[in-house]
DNA sequence: AATATAAGTCAATAATACTGACGAATATGT
DNA sequence: ACATATTCGTCAGTATTATTGACTTATATT
């Protein structure tokens, strides 16, 4: 009986954090060349995952899901503003709000940015059956909440 | 048949990226409270997942892990080590290795320090069956290598 | 003895992020 | 119409984290 939720003991948990960590570090290392090659960082990549899955996505929607502050944002923002990677609209809804867009030159630079970290995903996968990546996505959306 | 596939699909593989970034940022903001209280930052809470999980980890092992430079970890082991939560010994069989443990005080540090964190891990697991939780857990591991 | 490996150290610099204060534009409620 | 709130931008100063490069110490391997 007990054994049912071993999966929930502290052990158990604290392995997680550390997987948690571990797939964040080494999936992001993958883009460290390309990154360095364009005179960018993780901040940068960071935003542009975001924006990348989420087109138009407003920068306080960015803001809550990073955890920085504004002034940190706005100056990664300007860097790919000047390198034309991005660009920004006002919302036609609320005048108030930005919404970010990747330009042509963005959408070819993430491509060459994310081709290694989907690789790591892909070899991942195949080595999983469907059910296993079905399920592996479930848990990870409600760690998010 | 192709529907068998759409797990391998290019936009799925981005989603996975951003919610390897989503858990790591949403998973280790938790602990920011904690941290600062005791005048420690997201470098100090790295290191000290990784000597929680495996006592007497050794330095190299930690660099590896996290793709930082020795410089780098050298200040964040000498902060733990004057806030005495960490200690070092030498490597029994080979001397030129450090291997890292946690005072006593440093694991009653960790355990308000991860215990936030846990929580959130916990509620995401108490949603999911025993099966969800072990393949997340598998993939997961795979996508670390 | 020569070489390699694991780790520590000193110094300078870069990248990322923070706090605090303030301003501009727009939206909302009364 | 006015007061208030929200969203975002900006300026300045500082803290944290990480980097590069050069060099040292101690120990292990051959």
């Amino acid at each position: 009986m007990l054994k049912d939720f071993l999966y929930l003991k502290e052990k158990n948990l604290k392995d997680v954090i550390e997987l948690l960590l571990k797939s964040y570090t080494s999936s992001f290392s993958d883009s460290e060349q390309t990154l360095k090659r364009n005179a960018l960082g993780k901040a940068h990549h960071r935003l542009l995952i975001l924006v990348d899955n989420k087109s138009g996505i407003k920068v306080s929607e960015i803001l809550n899901c990073l955890k920085i502050t504004k002034q940190s944002l706005n100056r990664v923002i300007q860097d790919l503003i000047k390198k034309n990677l991005i660009s920004l609209e006002k919302g036609e809804k609320d005048g108030r709000e930005k919404k970010i867009y990747l330009t042509k030159k963005g959408m070819e630079f993430s491509n060459s940015l994310f081709s290694s970290q989907k690789n790591r995903i892909l070899s991942a996968f195949k080595k999983s059956s469907p059910d296993e990546v079905l399920y592996f996505k479930n848990v990870l959306k409600r760690i998010i909440e």
